[in-house]
RNA sequence: GUGGGAUUAGUUCAGUUGGUUAGAGCGCUAGUUUGUGGCACUAGAUAUCAUGGGUUCGAAUCCCAUAUCCCACCCCA
């Protein structure tokens, strides 16, 4: 029996991992830098969390979360995504009564069961932060910056955004209405998805693939025309806002987010390079979760960011990873008795945080050098009976064939810089 | 859930109309007269040709099924 990973996971082998680490501190960074501070939650939780605060009519819900028995009979589910699982955290651990805005970020896996497709995987990474407590446009230009930023300093050009408004929940039961209205003497026409939508959620039946060509959908009022006095003001806030710090974006009125939770701003950052759909980040406001998960109405938007997705961007745009030296010097043994030296200098060197290897394979001198040679250390230096003798070493940089003597026991100052 | 392409060494790939011991590059191991590497040269190891059936004198090659990977639809990160 030969194993490998299950459909949609896969390893993150060291040839690649320096990206993923690069990436997450410099998310990490630019988090700490507008003031959110990471929180841990767990993988699993129980499935009502998710039918609820995602919303048991989306597909997530419906057909794509993996979920099984525990041995005690509790249903249980991994996290399709981190939103639902922070913000049962903030309600179980009282954030509420921390001071305002409560700003959190993360760094986590989530699973989704979904037949394979380019930037597409069933465990994939998501890094992502979530705000709670504070109503305004301001709080969701500047979860907007911090992906700018973000994208900024790890060196990639501007990619497309997409914001939106979808209104809450007073607006756009009044625009389901309008928009029944619109569709109601041509239902029978359209495809079976739009005719269950017309009655659950007509909202979808605008960005329908297969009828959305079609003259009535084309011509269908948008619910950003119809927005209540407060939503359009907060809209306008927002643009004032991305405006005032010169953030670029498009207004899409298409974009609706396949999560329940999503009330007024919903943005969404686009690229050609990562499969069809393309989005490399997702987000927006959730007014009313928190409420409908169990705690005191309090505002919230988020966002996550996909991993991957990122990473396929990264590349695709050519930005330069560069990958860290761990190994700092390579210690050559040139005779038996050097053996027990090399230890003891590999022990003090790594004692005072200097990478060094040394032979492990009984491996000839000439296999030692290209051994040196090929991991692309940096230094390196052979110990013989002469070094014995003279307790002085030559350490040679690999990158100019330079050497110069050092004393054992300046070996550890003359590697520190 | 629907549709399309693919699967040969660790890896990237060749492999003729079905015909003898299935090849190469990279990588790996060792050596090129035992105190200086990357390059070069030489040698070596490594393949149930995805799995199971079938056709045939003979299958990596043709047929069927299954699995896996990839791509699109849908949806999302």
């Amino acid at each position: 029996m030969r194993y490998s990973a299950q459909k949609g996971t896969g390893d993150i082998l060291p040839a690649d991992i320096y990206k993923w680490q690069k990436t997450e501190k410099m998310f990490a960074d630019v988090c700490h830098s507008f003031g959110y501070e990471e929180i841990r939650i767990p993988t699993f939780e129980q499935t009502d969390l998710f039918q609820r605060g995602v919303g048991d009519t989306t597909d997530v819900v419906t057909k794509e979360m993996y979920t099984f028995d525990d041995k005690g009979g509790r249903s249980i589910t991994l996290r399709p995504e981190g939103t639902a699982g922070v913000v049962r955290s903030y309600i179980e651990n009282g954030m509420s009564s921390l001071p305002s805005p409560v700003r959190l970020f993360y760094n986590i896996t989530a699973f989704r069961y979904e037949k394979m497709a380019k930037g597409r995987r069933r465990e994939f990474h998501q890094l992502g932060l979530e705000s709670f407590g504070s109503a305004g446009p301001e709080i969701d230009a500047e979860i907007i910056s911090v992906i700018d930023v973000f994208f900024k300093r790890m060196g990639l050009k501007n990619i497309a955004l997409h914001i939106n408004s979808i209104g809450c929940p007073a607006c756009r039961s009044k625009y389901n209405e309008i928009l029944k209205n619109h569709f109601r003497p041509h239902v029978g026409t359209m495809c079976e998805d739009c005719q269950a939508r017309f009655e659950k959620n007509p909202l979808r039946m605008i960005d329908c693939k297969i009828d959305g060509e079609k003259q009535i959908v084309q011509s269908a009022p948008r619910l950003i025309d119809y927005l209540c006095d407060d939503c359009k003001a907060h809209f306008e806030g927002l643009k004032a806002n991305l405006d005032a710090v010169g953030i670029k974006y498009d207004i899409d009125p298409n974009i609706v987010r396949g999560l329940d939770y999503y009330t007024r701003t919903v943005f969404e950052f686009v690229s050609e390079n990562v499969g069809t759909q393309g989005t490399i980040c997702g987000g927006g406001r959730y007014d009313g979760l928190v409420e409908d998960c169990g705690g005191t109405a309090t505002p919230g938007i988020g966002f996550a960011m996909g991993i991957e997705r990122f990473l396929m961007e990264a590349e695709a745009q050519g930005v330069e990873f560069t990958k860290d030296e761990n190994v700092k010097i390579y210690l050559v043994g040139m005779s038996e008795n050097a053996g027990a030296k090399i230890s003891q200098i590999c022990y003090q060197l790594r004692l005072n945080g200097i990478g060094c290897e040394r032979d492990l394979m009984n491996r000839s001198f000439k296999s030692q050098m290209k051994y040196a040679g090929k991991q692309g250390i940096p230094f390196l230096a052979v110990i013989g009976d002469d070094e014995l003798a003279s307790g002085e070493v030559k350490v040679k940089n690999m990158a100019d064939g330079t050497e110069t003597p050092v004393k054992l026991e300046g070996l550890v100052d003359y590697l520190a810089d």
